[in-house]
Order: C-alpha cells, then sequence, then structure tokens
DNA sequence: GTCTATAACCGGATAGAC
DNA sequence: GTCTATCCGGTTATAGAC
C-alpha cells in the first residue's frame, strides 16, 4: 500500500503552520454546500448556486471537488464528525442523569447552531443513506452498541426504569432533532417567528424534564 | 369561460357510479408519485421513473396532471388528511392519558402503515414548506392552538405534570414520524433488518411509557 | 490558481397521429 | 383517452486563455 519512506516524501507537510488557500476556499465552499443541500436536497442544488453563495466562480468549485457527489459526501461526512464529538458528553460520567441530561442538551445545542447540518444528514437518512451507508453501519453503530450496553447496565444496577435502550435513544434523536429539521414547522406554529434563545433554552429544559422523569430520573 | 348549458352538456357525469379511468389513473400515478418523491425529493423524481412505477406512458402522466409541481402538490394535500385524520383520536376522550397515548398509537400505527407520506411531509418542511405553507398557517396552526388548549385544561384541573404543551406535543411528532421518516438508520443498527410487527409494537408500548409516565401519567 | 466559453447531456412538457 | 417523437431549457463538467 505504502512505500516504505512514505512518511519522509512529505515532510513538509507537518510545518504547513497556517491555512493554505486551498483549505479556506474548500471550507467556504463546503459551508455554501450545506446551506444549498439543506434547502434544496442533493439534486436540486446546482453547483452554479453552491459557487455563488461562496463567491467563487462555479468552474472554481469543480477545481476542488470534481463533482457535485463527492462535495456532498464532504459535507456530510462533516456533519457526521460533529455529531459524534456532540455525543461524547454522554461518556463523562457514571451517573445516568448527568449523562443523559448532557446528551439531550448537547444534541439540543447542535441543533440550534448547526440546522443546516442536521437537515443535510436527514435528507441523506430519507433517501435511504446511499452516501453514508458504511459510517452507519461502522461508526454509528459501534457507538450505539455501546451505549445500549451502559443503559442495560444502569437498568440493572436499579439506576433508572427498565426501559428499552434502542426506544430511549431514538426519542432523544428524533426529539431533538426536529428542533432543527422542522424548524419552519415549528416557526409557523410560533406565529410565524423562530423560537428565540429564551424559547428554546425552555424546549431545552422541558425535552430534559419529560425524558428523564420518563425513565424514572425525576428532578 | 362557460356556455349557459354547460351542465346540461354532461349530464350523464352525475351517474358514473364506479370509479372513472380518470380516478383510477390518478391514484395509481399518486401512488408511485408518493413513493418517488420520498426516496429522491422533489427534484430528484422524473416524471418518466413515475409513469413508469405507475405503469403508464410519460405522457399519459402529463394528461393526468398538468406539470411535476402540481402533482407533488396533490401528494403532499393527500399526506396532509390523513395525518389530521389520526389526530382525531386525540379528541374523543377527556381523559388525557387515553387522549394521549391514543394519539401517539394513531402516530406510531401511520409512521408504520405510510411511510413514504412520512417522508415527503419530511422533506417538505425541510426544504422550507415552499408548497404547504397555506396548509400549515391554516389548518395545522388551528388544531396545535386547540390541542395546547385542551393540554392547557389537563394541567390546570390536576390531571397531569405541568408541562409545555408544545415541547409535548413536538416531542409526540418528533419521535413518533422518527420511526417513518428514520427508518433507515433503524433498520442499519437492528442487524440490517427492518423493525418486525413485534419490535414495532414494543417501539409503541415504549414511547407511550416514556412519554405518559414523563408528563406523570404513570400506568 | 482563476475564470470565460462551451461541449455534452438530460428532463419536463407538448404536438399530433391513433 | 393513449402514446411516439421531439423541442427546448437548464445543468454538469471541461477546455483553454490568462
Amino acid at each position: 500500500m505504502t512505500s516504505p519512506n512514505a512518511a519522509a516524501q512529505h515532510a513538509t507537510v507537518r510545518s504547513a503552520p497556517k491555512l493554505t488557500i486551498r483549505q479556506t476556499n474548500e471550507k467556504l465552499i463546503m459551508a455554501a454546500a450545506e446551506e444549498v443541500f439543506a434547502q434544496v436536497g442533493f439534486k436540486g442544488a446546482t453547483t452554479g448556486a453552491i459557487a455563488r453563495l461562496a463567491g467563487v466562480p462555479k468552474a472554481n468549485l469543480h477545481y476542488y471537488f470534481s463533482t457535485k457527489a463527492e462535495l456532498y459526501r464532504r459535507v456530510t461526512e462533516d456533519v457526521c464528525e460533529h455529531w459524534l464529538a456532540a455525543a461524547r458528553a454522554f461518556d463523562e460520567t457514571n451517573d445516568p442523569k448527568t449523562a443523559i441530561g448532557g446528551y439531550i442538551r448537547a444534541k439540543m445545542e447542535q441543533a440550534r447552531r448547526r440546522p443546516f447540518g442536521s437537515r443535510v444528514w436527514a435528507m441523506e437518512i430519507l433517501r435511504g443513506a446511499p452516501v453514508i451507508d458504511g459510517y452507519l453501519h461502522n461508526t454509528l453503530k459501534t457507538w450505539f452498541e455501546g451505549r445500549k450496553v451502559k443503559l442495560k447496565e444502569w437498568i440493572e444496577a436499579g439506576k433508572m426504569d427498565p426501559v428499552d435502550p434502542q426506544a430511549l435513544l431514538f426519542m432523544i434523536w428524533g426529539t431533538t432533532q426536529h428542533y432543527a429539521d422542522f424548524a419552519r414547522q415549528i416557526s409557523v406554529l410560533n406565529n410565524d417567528q423562530s423560537l428565540d434563545d429564551a424559547q428554546f433554552a425552555q424546549a431545552t429544559d422541558e425535552v430534559c424534564r419529560i425524558i428523564l422523569s420518563g425513565i424514572g430520573l425525576k428532578s
């Protein structure tokens, strides 16, 4: 796969201190792509629209990302990475109330701060996840099984009610992501105004309270 | 626009007892459209693919539905109607546990039986709901406000915990629809098998149990 | 590394015979 | 009411000058 001295071939890479033009432009294009993909889907997005929003010529986009599909793949994978990072709050304690509550809050925070990413993810799953299929089978599945084990241990130790760990995790995902994915519907039902910070904080508290109380972890 | 005796011209229409060719073909095309739209989105769907799945020539589809957008609108509105019908279980009692539990079960049943419809709806909201905007503002908003009032009454009567009605409804929507919209992800995490009837029934029970218990309506 | 011009292709919609 | 053949507009991707 690699030559014996592959590492030596690119010794200069290690010392590159600031962002290259390439890195800057790729970030710019990916941010624009995340927004456009979220708004009109994969097929609905045109490379022209993404390039315009990013402020670069269309041919320039194709210089950095050979095809629209590859750009989409890069965006989706980047969303996945941040998703997992938010999930780590789950592991930092052995107290289920702190762990689950912290996880819910982290997911709500993510829904608030990166709604476009959540929507790209949702659309990808809705389509049957053709692009991130491998990721689902590997990274996500592993994480999921690990969490299920942990929840079962807490249940067996009597620290929380005996609920189906799977149903609990799906409820957390469905509820938290709903605030990003269905934001338009929520805004219409909120008198045509997006939830403000106070309303979102209250929603977060309520979600925590209902779920924690629902699994026997009353405040 | 019409001649004075336009009605007399088609006196036979009134007496047509069984489904006309038109009605039959429209049903066929709409069912195919629901599936294709759910799988590849509005822009990704081609009238050719819809026609092929429906078993009619493409030009025939355009004979019944002048444009792809109109076909999409018809499909989405039809989904909405069934959505509301499922919601009526909410109103048939004054006992919150029966009402909310029944509503959750009806929503889960809908997610199970008509996943494509749920996904078309989800995609439409994800895109910002350009087509069903009016429906959201009128029908859904009215229903939503009515339910909020009812929940508040139950809370004031001490029949359930004082939770934010909005957060509760969003949790029910997000959780139940997750089983239709994220079915692919769920199936991957379930060892590449869709939930079978028993698993789905158990999930329904768990969702009911956690939510009802979370708002002070323990079994 | 940037950008204009263009090639190659595809999908929605229709014309018009049956 | 059905269907084949076709037009037209729009999109991806690239060629090639700067």
